[in-house]
DNA sequence: TATGAATGAGGCTTCATTCAT
DNA sequence: AATGAATGAAGCCTCATTCAT
């Protein structure tokens, strides 16, 4: 109520953090706009208001992702750096997980497995979020590979991808099997793979 | 009457084929009883008849899932004995998604990210099936291993987990990047990292 | 719940009776098949499960409009032999708005009225209603013409047309002026005006 | 000062402008202030500021109708003074339907239909411009019959409301067939009968 | 084994209105 | 005069299931 006079950008706000809590914990499909708008106590009509549709919400939610990732915010520090910053990201999900007691898995690739042939646009978003992920990492192996750092035959989007792979499928494990450390091993055999690109020191 | 029975089979088949289709394409959530009612030509009453519930369904399909891969069918062998045959198996998903033009994941990756805290017994359903893949390809490294191939420091479970997540964060990134050739490449790093482990022939 | 195991025809002629009583109280736009469902003592899902959608049903509703009128119920005949039946045909309508005391239109105009470009089937089936009409009178003024009795000039189709707009004009006229006399002025007009194409007794 | 009520009345008029045009395309039903408010470019708290409700809006649309026709605008001249403005008036809403290529009826008629018991004051306005229409037309009937020029058993009244019936009820076939022949060939019939009463050139 | 009628909860969305600024 | 946030009821439809035959 006291938010109300904010002027709005506070409630929108609210039912965006709301649903991205909820689509990580159940998925999108089993969210329902009902409980969306009951868990952010909101009004029926202000979750229409805000967002035009769920999809619509979807959208809005997968942006906000975009740009925690984007900023490097307090979750995940995507200006990588070197090689501990590589380490820190992926450490970054792993505690993520953890702090669900492994029953989630990443939220951003809970949201890709849901997606159809009808999903197109949602599709688009999540594409943009593995591409600025995927760029952010390409990135630092080009730089490491400019450097003379990395073995020639790397390919640093490869790397990337790879990298990325790696994260979605341990996730996906770690939530199955209610365990960080087949986590934790899959992406120590994925660091370990990334590392042997790297030039030994002569 | 034996007619019946076999009738009464042929049905309840028919369902779990049509449900695991659609499944796979769609994801449990938008999967209703009516649609996998509608597109097997069946009863309602039939539906319930056979399967107590749709989660009982679910875990119908999975399980035949799970006997699909234990019976090394015509889609995947996991009887592993050789690399090539780790090929094979990764080419079998892809070849699987392709055929689909990228427009879905893996069939029980797409059913695993869907689980929540509520379906438990789905998640168990989901980790046999995990465990046989990675079984089964441990089984060849341990064997491997046992003939002297394999490095001291190769830990068997540790690959076969990592193989299955590969395949698994390849799967989904392919299909939201509607194309083969990240699939692929993913695969292939996947595989060089494995083959780290080969003893080198001296 | 004694009409159940009758085997649902009644259950779907109960709705198709309850909404066109509706409709025509009320127009198709402010009835909600939630009223119809408390109307007709149905369950939600019944509903859905006879007709594929509100719009499925008014199809439904004026497809039996359609078999009354051809049928030549007790409502209304269509089999016109002659100038009385011409007569008993408006008196038809007029004494059925005068049942509900001049507070509703035609149960055909009614919905007709409501028609918008979206609506093309629905306007279809009105069409065909309207067309049902006019070719029964038509049929008359044919029959007449042949005999000799009617003027060379008489359009036989344009004098039915005449006939059900000046029907439709006073129903909608009596309605708004809960009054039956100018609907029977009118169709008093209407009807002086048709047997002006009457070859005079010489 | 003034020029902000110049601006509050600029918005008012446009808002009912607007509706106007809605109500005649898609009746009031199926019209919501939503859409009203979107299509007039005016803020949601204006819509309630200028009206006290949607019904409120309605009555307001109906007045300027009436003010429309008693002031004999451009649309239509109901300062009827021999049998050419008769047809002029006739003539005027021909030419509005097939400017809207026969997808809509008469802007009034529209309205009148869907006015149901609830809708008391509705009623009341549309009976009031029906009212407006039959007085001009009867005041030139009257007008006639004193000058001798009409039959002494024309009911100048009666003629009036059939003339407006047959209106109604051309313009309705009209919107259903798709076809302004019809309309044109109703309203002939309407004249020709209506010209029945002239006292003949001896 | 098979059919499909019946049920009621819930999903997604729009509606009409009021309120605070 | 103007904006748009807030509200809750209702509209249309699908879901998962059970029941009767």
């Amino acid at each position: 109520m006291r938010e109300r006079s904010v002027n709005g950008v506070a409630t929108r706000l609210r039912i965006i953090r709301v649903a991205s809590e909820l689509f990580h914990q159940k998925g999108i499909r089993a969210t329902s706009p009902d409980r969306i708008i009951e868990a952010s106590s909101t009004g029926k009509g202000q979750f229409y208001h805000y967002f035009k549709s769920k999809a619509g919400l979807v959208h809005e939610v997968l942006k906000s992702h975009l740009e925690v990732l984007r900023d490097s915010s307090d979750f995940v520090n995507l200006e990588i750096s070197n090689w501990q910053d590589v380490e820190q990201f992926y450490r970054a999900f792993i505690d993520l997980q953890k702090k669900f007691k492994m029953r989630r898995g990443c939220p951003i690739g809970t949201i890709a497995s849901e997606v159809t042939e009808e999903d197109e646009l949602i599709r688009q978003d999540v594409l943009l979020i593995f591409e600025l992920l995927k760029n952010r990492l390409a990135a630092f192996f080009i730089k490491e590979k400019a450097r003379g750092k990395l073995l020639p035959q790397a390919d640093e989007e490869g790397m990337a991808e790879f990298c990325i792979a790696a994260l979605q499928g341990a996730l996906l494990l770690g939530k199955i099997q209610r365990d960080s450390r087949p986590v934790e091993a899959i992406l120590n055999e994925a660091l370990i793979h990334l590392k042997h690109y790297i030039v030994p020191a002569s």
